[in-house]
DNA sequence: TTCAAATGCATAAGAAATTTATGTATATAT
DNA sequence: ATATATACATAAATTTCTTATGCATTTGAA
């Protein structure tokens, strides 16, 4: 870890992939999938995964589904249709700046 | 443009960078080559710029040589000898970064 | 069976990095 | 003349995140 700080601005972006490929996902399941994405590289803090997940859904980008399990509280979220546009939007900035980036720090790795 | 807020956390990574390359650079200049490198994609504002450069000063990651040209100031900095060690580890961590988040957005294109 | 760790949500205070807005001054091009 | 480019700088506001805290249930290990 300890590069933790580069992640920061890319959240957003981080959450709507993940509701792209799996359809509706409640917070707690985000950063544990996450976490086993990056192989404990990345860890979300509820600090700042809940009120990202709150903003998504003010902007109408995501829509909540409240279940029970036992005795539990989950908030399942899902893209709605115009967060599933901008999830495009967000992907090909994200894939830009990745672009952009490794040439930056390595042109010979950059294959354009 | 648009997605500035992605480069979030990478400037002081990329000018050192840059210093790595160059030898020795002025803000100004650093501002443009960036900006011709990214063909517009970033454009790192002043108030972004100059307190980064005091910042790694103050840590001892540069070094400053005031210059007079014309009748105008400039102040070059260069990498000192652990701003030239923290490069390589800042430009690693990028690097993992970078592979990390292609990885997440798009686990096709990742060749790991 | 009890107690720590994991699951699950949430918010508030503080820190860090940046944008936006200003300010000052010289040089160049129209 | 006058706008644009060059060249530095800082302060206020904003965004985004970390750290700290709080509450409650479930599971696993001692």
């Amino acid at each position: 870890m300890g590069n933790q700080k580069l992640f920061k601005g890319s959240l957003q972006t981080i959450i709507l992939k993940l509701l792209e490929e799996n359809d509706k996902m409640y917070g707690y399941e985000i950063t544990q999938k996450v976490k086993e994405l990056t192989r404990g590289e990345l860890n979300i803090t509820e600090g700042a995964l809940y009120p990202a997940l709150h903003k998504l859904e003010a902007e109408g980008l995501l829509e909540v589904e409240v279940a029970k399990v036992g005795n539990r509280l989950r908030k399942y979220y899902k893209l709605t249709e115009s967060g599933a546009k901008e999830t495009v939007n967000k992907l090909a900035e994200m894939q830009e700046f990745l672009k952009t980036m490794q040439y930056l720090v390595n042109p010979k790795l950059s294959l354009e």
